[in-house]
DNA sequence: TTGTAGGCGTTATCAA
DNA sequence: TTGATAACGCCTACAA
């Protein structure tokens, strides 16, 4: 196997000194002879010269290498990359990332493991981070003292930047949007509600519009579980089959809406003619589920984008301890579709 | 910020050389006492020292670091993630390789760009790649002399290890079902037919079935453009509204079959009562749709964690490059939902 | 059983 | 404008 140049080998090649080298490679030219310069970079092509990312990362101890973490199934085995949710997200990170120079670290994280070693062991230059963890978690990424950006959460903490959406706001539009249109028993179909996720706000956002509307909040018509597909079908079925009251439900995913519209259909009954079925998150499948699903719009992509962006704008920043925190939020709107249809006449 | 602690404070706390830090670093006690040992660890533990990966990647020349490639939209710009094909593969490509205290760099390549770069500036010590990329693409790959898997590839090259399935199979079997079931005017959807392409071996099969049928293949009933939901919708819709005697299709992706699905419905037919559909993938989302498709099944999941096996054992081996290549097929089945139907009782 | 020291590929300091 | 040379954190002959 042909042993790769280093840049030694250019600057022997060049006839001159590393230093020259590494001056043209780092865009110090201007140390440097025009002469030289154009040897040197001749020298580079020729030699086929790439350098180092780890050495480099030694010496300027930082490694052009973001962590991205996404949440694990319960089993804690693989990645919850199948929701289309966070394969959206991750792919426009990604593609962000990349158009900067960074390169992109996928990884899960098992229970009770910390992050810290895959961010001390490869230098990262910083992460961003969907899902809720355990607070102990936060503490020790804190500790690291690399700029994070987290998606989705509603930990408090200056040290953290965050992009994320108003979930209580969403959870108000959705059951609105259904209060609107004449119904008053609406069941809530929900992920396990903890305290300072998302699906709290988004469960907040519900009562809110319950109460507002003067509709007494019935605790038999939260079920809550998990953020699946199968639960979802589940809670349609039991929805459908033993809660005859319900005219509407409110799915805190598309995912979960999925489900419960198909568990539904499966008690033999019609979505949206028995039963209005309003989402969360407007994933691409949404468009094309039969029937297109009702659903809370976020811009996926945008969130993605702007969480990597934000990381950017710190990582790059002259003083990244310094620089403000920011959070940004994306907005939300109801896009009309076929799951929900209106239970009387107004009137 | 507190300095991060190196192996020299490490030996210094513990009263001992560099060395013998090295040495239980890396599995090597029985170079030293019990005693020392004993010391050394309860330094690390004490002073929270994690070994620097970049540091280890320039002496030891290996990253434990692996690459995964994916294919790009047609923009060339996002990930196509989103395909639930793909993110269903990397998540157990992931959590295999994090068993085995690897990580991954996630990466798309840009339309003509090389990934001659990033291997080379990473060190990888391996790299994983979906899709179809020009032949120049894996001459340079094949340079880098880092071991490979590619999958569903039909690329001829010892160099590389292949995990992928028998799509021409596959495309009979599929084809197969329907025409057992009467079906003689069958339409194939598919993405573009590229030389050497899973999607031409499956296009294979199913002329292959065709004929050993006796029944004459017409041009004019393979849709060929792009592998996605979009085009399946366009191409369901022009069967349903001007070809009347088409009564089934084969949708080479489980997508694509959604949107032929789709646009045969919005065309004011069927499924499967007018015409049959029967996809390729099986990704989890085809149990969910409604109505739950008909499909080739392949085990998506295992074909990841198959690949990742494959890269490992040579990356691991002795001698990577006496290494034989393996080619691993998962087998292919046909799993029956309910988007098809028999055109007429079995004579 | 232990420690010394050279080297991995870069960058950066400091003289020349 | 150049070029030695000392880090960076770690591993591993080689000596002791």
């Amino acid at each position: 196997m042909k042993k790769r140049a280093t840049i030694k080998d250019v600057a022997k090649y060049a006839g001159v000194s590393t230093a020259a080298v590494s001056y043209v490679l780092n865009g110090k030219e201007y140390r440097v002879s025009p002469d030289t310069a154009e040897k040197i970079r001749e020298a580079i092509r020729e030699l086929n010269y790439i350098p180092d990312y780890s050495a480099r990362s030694l010496v300027k101890n930082a490694s052009k290498l973001i962590g991205v973490i996404i949440p694990q199934t319960e089993d804690s085995k693989q990645l919850i990359l199948e929701n289309p949710f966070y394969s959206e997200m991750v792919s426009n990170i990604e593609s962000r990332l990349r158009e900067s120079g960074y390169h992109l670290i996928l990884s899960g994280v098992d229970k009770g493991e910390s992050y810290l070693d895959l961010s001390v062991q490869r230098n990262l230059d910083g992460a961003i981070i969907m899902g809720i963890y355990p607070e102990q978690f936060y503490a020790e990424l804190k500790q690291v003292e690399i700029p994070i950006v987290l998606i989705d959460s509603y930990i408090n903490d200056p040290w953290f930047s965050k992009v994320g959406v108003d979930d209580e706001y969403g959870g108000y539009l959705a059951t609105c949007h259904l209060i609107e249109r004449g119904h008053r028993n609406i069941a809530l179909v929900t992920g396990s509600i903890r305290k300072d996720g998302v699906v709290e706000k988004r469960f907040l956002g519900y009562k809110r519009a319950l109460r507002e509307a003067d509709i007494f909040y019935n605790p038999d018509h939260v079920f809550e579980h998990s953020v699946s597909y199968a639960y979802g079908y589940e809670a349609g079925k039991t929805i459908a089959s033993k809660h005859p009251e319900i005219t509407a439900v409110f799915a805190t995913a598309d995912m979960v809406a999925f489900g419960v519209i198909q568990g539904i259909k499966e008690a033999g009954r019609e979505v949206p003619d028995d039963i209005s079925v309003i989402g969360f998150d407007d994933i691409f499948l949404s468009r094309m589920f039969v029937p297109p699903l009702t659903t809370v719009r976020q811009d996926i992509a945008l969130k993605g984008k702007r969480a990597a962006e934000l990381l950017l704008e710190i990582i790059e920043s002259d003083e990244p301890e310094k620089i403000d925190r920011k959070e940004v939020t994306i907005p939300l709107s109801i896009v009309e579709r076929q799951t929900v249809r209106p239970l009387k006449p107004r009137s």
